[in-house]
This record gives structure tokens, sequence and C-alpha cells, in this order.
RNA sequence: GGCGGGGUAGCCAAGUGGUAAGGCAGGGCUCUGCAAAAGCCUCAUGCGUCGGUUCGAUUCCGACCCUCGCCUCCA
């Protein structure tokens, strides 16, 4: 079964197969995030996106190198440094912390290389200064540099890869910044900015003077650098198709470093954006959420990983907290029935038979052709849904033997471990007086005094402590 | 204005030219001293509206309505 993924520049669904020559590894670059602020769940959308493709890809046996870049210098960031009075690193270091910490908090797994814009300045100004030597970029007056979209395609280049682009059309002007007047044409963007007496001490000498880098060509020097010239998978959110990545495109390929006949990337996936209670997320509205305001409401990263794999990645996404509730409750469901198979495989001896084999692997295939389907994760959880069914009614009535149940978990754990969403260990043991407490309910039942009893739960109810009572004597739980 | 997504049960969300996956909520039941928890069962003659093609359309075509996004540094 072959993994099928849609491919922005075909904007068709395209088999996915490495340029490796032996399939196996696999380069992926993710666009990360810009570093001024906390991140929002609609940019974890894209990082749990990006982290789903990773480990689905080592689930299918690739060896996958994923990196990231964070960008650490920009407008915003420029600004709020002048605000603050900080330095840029400790700027940006703030929120990087904070953002490997959501990342984390998402059981996210950290890409192998995560490169600093401000760490390849002289990668960036050597991919420029190719891009001058091939006459492709421009110096302007003031010290800038562009790139030139005419003399790009005037070498065979082609701009608009990645969307229907109709210049004519193109509302010009709004988000034109006054320096960027020097331009020869409105659609060239910038590869370097020149030094503004706004930009403080952020800046950097250059062939062309000092200045700092334009947003696009980090992803571009940086990708290739640590991936190569050409490689598989970019991945990012939609909104980044234009111009950024349709500019990583022109500048990387305009540098002409491919192999021939290559492209810079192959595979270029875009996550589809997230509403979030039926609205797109604005602070005024009260629906803004950033991972840390989740959290402290008292969801887990993992619920709500769990909910942004519930659906497809290039649909749009109501994200909401009843959502979040929702999610809750079946990953409890999901957790319970592993809990249960765990309590049972205790007993397994190892000895597996070929129709519990056979049996596993039909739900593994019908998982992974669902995933194959452009990772099409509503279909691969009504697989396992499915199976939780079948499983619990087996359960139920005790007839799921211990060596079935272990294999079984054996699947439980590819398929969790392949969302990122294993889960977590068992809860801590409740306290000695909990424990007492429990004890003397139990003792009270058996006396029949119920009346005791349930006093006693009350007491530990408030005490924070739940009892389930089961067939197998009481179980504690925070409540 | 240009380009591109979406509209499927109370909510979220798959899917298909042949009669609607899954999750949550709801309802019923089992278990229980009572609970709780858990489990089982159940839950759309219907897929934005109106036309068309077809033996048959939610699925194809056309028009329209609603909604979201991009159109130069927003994931």
């Amino acid at each position: 079964m072959a993994l099928h993924l849609f491919n922005t520049l075909t904007r068709s669904l395209q088999t996915f197969t490495p340029l490796d020559p032996a399939g196996k590894s696999v380069g992926m670059y993710c666009c990360g995030p810009t570093v001024y602020d906390f991140g929002h769940i609609g940019n974890f959308r894209t990082f749990v996106f990006a982290d789903l493709v990773r480990r689905y890809l080592e689930f299918k046996g690739h060896s996958v190198r994923h990196v990231m870049n964070i960008t650490d210098v920009e407008d915003k960031i420029i600004r709020r440094v002048r605000e603050t009075g900080k330095s840029l690193r400790d700027y940006t270091g703030e929120y990087e912390t904070a953002f490997w910490a959501d990342h984390a908090a998402l059981n996210c797994l950290r890409p192998h290389g995560t490169p600093h814009a401000t760490e390849y300045i002289s990668e960036i100004i050597a991919l420029i200064e190719t891009l001058m030597t091939r006459g492709v970029a421009y110096r302007t007056d003031d010290g800038s540099v562009y790139f030139s979209i005419e003399k790009y395609r005037g070498r065979g280049g082609h701009y608009g890869r990645l969307l229907n682009l109709n210049f004519d059309a193109l509302r010009v002007g709004e988000r034109v910044k006054s320096d960027e007047y020097a331009k020869e044409s409105v659609a060239d963007f910038a590869l370097w900015k020149a030094r503004a007496p706004e930009d403080g001490a952020v800046c950097w000498p250059s062939p062309w003077g000092e200045g700092r880098p334009g947003w696009h060509i980090e992803c571009s020097a940086m990708s290739m650098k640590l991936l190569g010239a050409s490689f598989d998978l970019h991945l990012g959110g939609e909104d980044l198709i234009f111009p950024h990545h349709e500019d990583e495109i022109a500048q990387s390929e305009g540098a002409g470093v491919q192999p021939p006949g290559q492209p810079f990337v192959k595979h270029w996936l875009h996550g589809a954006h997230l509403l979030a209670e039926g609205k797109k997320m604005s602070k005024s509205l009260g629906n803004f959420y950033t991972l840390r305001d989740l959290l402290a409401k008292g969801f887990t990263g993992r619920e709500i990983r769990y909910l942004l794999l519930t659906a497809h990645y290039r649909e749009p996404f109501n994200f909401t907290l009843d959502g979040l509730q929702a999610a809750r409750t079946a990953l409890g469901r999901l957790d319970e029935c592993k809990r249960r198979l765990t309590e049972i495989a205790a007993g397994a001896t190892g000895k597996v038979s070929a129709a519990t084999i056979s049996e596993g692997q039909r739900i593994l295939g019908e998982f992974t052709a669902a995933m194959d389907d452009d990772l099409n994760v509503s279909k691969a959880w009504a697989v396992i849904f499915e199976e939780v069914r079948v499983m619990n009614a087996f359960m139920a009535v005790g007839k799921i033997e211990p060596n079935v149940a272990a294999h079984r978990l054996t699947i439980c754990d590819q398929v969790f471990g392949c969302f990122g969403l294993t889960p977590p260990p068992p809860a801590v043991e409740a306290p000695a007086e909990i424990a007492a407490l429990a004890a003397a309910r139990l003792a009270a039942r058996q006396a029949r005094d119920f009346k005791r009893a349930d006093a006693i739960r009350d007491e530990m109810k408030a005490r924070g402590w739940v009892i389930e009572d089961t067939p197998k004597g009481p179980r504690l739980k925070r409540a």
C-alpha cells in the first residue's frame, strides 16, 4: 500500500515517493513559528500536523530527517524589541522557550534540526549573492536587495506554481511598506532589507550594506543547507502558500543549485486553518486560545492533540471547548479499553495463534489504508473505535484470552504511537489517608452499614478522590 | 474585483452513481445496597437551495444562497 498525499504543486493526490533511491530516507521541512508571542491553537494545528506526517512516515518504515526553522528576526519582533528595550536574543529566547514547552505538551517530537534565521546570516547572504550573480536579484539605492520575478521568468523560471496568480488583478499597495518603493515591480520581494532607523541594533553587515534578511530567504537558505538543494517534503499552514512558499521556490530554484530536472521540493503539503467556536480567532471575540490558555482551563496537551487529530488536515476545523470536552470522553473510552486489555494480558504466555495474528494484521491494514489515503484520520479513527467496540463486547462476556489481549495491545501501542497519543502512565497512588478512608468504607459496606459507607464516600469526594466499585474491588481516581 | 476551501443528525466529522463511517451529547438496558464508572443497544428516508443528466444523485452538471480563507512578511 502506498502513501498518497495531496501535493499543492499539482493540486492533486500523488503517490509519495522519496527522492532517496532506496526509498527509505525522507527530508522534511516545516515552516516553524515566528517567536514574538505565545503560540495559539491555530499555530499548533500546523505543528501537530507536521508531527503526524513525520510519525506516520516513521510508522511506514521511513527514516525521516525533520527540520523546522525558528524565525527570530522579523518586523513584529523588531517592533517589540524596540518597545520592550530588551535585546533581540533575550526577547525571542523567552518566546522560543515557551514554544518548545508548548510543542512538548502536545507530544510533538522535537525536529532533528531547528535552525534560527539569525544563525544562518552567512548562508543567507551567500544565497543572495548567487541570485545576484545569476541576474535574478538587484540592489536598490537604499541598500536593499530584491528578487526580480521578471528576470526569473526570463530565465525560464515559473512563478505561480502553487496557485493561480493574476498579476493584473492583484490589489497592490495595501500592505506594501513605504521602504519598498524602489522595487522595479510590485510583485518583487525583498531578499535583504536595508537597515532602517527603527531597526535599532538589529542588523548585520552584508555586501549591500547593513541590514537584515527578507522573510522568505531564511527558509530557502536553511532548508537547502540542512536537507540539500532538493528534498522531499515541505509543509506549512495554508496561508504560507502565497507569497512565502511561492517565493521560496523562486529563490531556491532561481539559484540553480538543484540537480538537473529536480525541483527544490517534491511535495508541498499545507494544513488548513481552524476556526474557534465557529469564528475566526480574535482576541475581541474571546475565542483566541493560546495553548497556555487551554492548559490553564484544565485540558491536557494530549486531549488537545487528540482533538486536532480528529479532523483531516486539509479541511477547516472548528475548534471548540465543547469539542475538547468530547475529546476527553472519547480518549477516556480508548484508554479504558486499553487498561482492561492490559489487565487481561497480565496472564499472557506469549503464544499467539495464527488467527489472532491475521486478525491483527487486518486491523492494522485497515488503519494503514485509511492513513495512506492522504492521512484520512477520521477514517482511521473509525477503524480503531470499531475495534474498541468489538473488544469491549468480548471483554464484557470474558471472551478474550490473555494472549489475544496481549497481541491486541501491541497494535494499540503502534496506533497510539503513530498518533503520538500513547496513554500516560497510571495515575499516582492515593495518599495513605485516602487509602485508609477507602478501607474504612469497604469495611462499612461489608457490614452493610451503607449510611456510613456513603458518608465516607462523600468525605473522600470532598478531598478530591472518587471511588468506583468494580467486580475486583474499589478503584480510586482523582476527581 | 481575482483565486481557492467549505455547507452531511443537537454538536464534531468520514464517505459514496445504487440507497449514509466514527466520536460526543440524548434515549433504553446491564452491572450496583445506592451511586459512580464502565459496557452493550439505539439514534439522519437524510447529505445548503433550485433545476438538469440518469433506471437511480447526497455523490455528476448548471444556477443560486450562506460561510471561511488568500491576494506581499498571518500556521
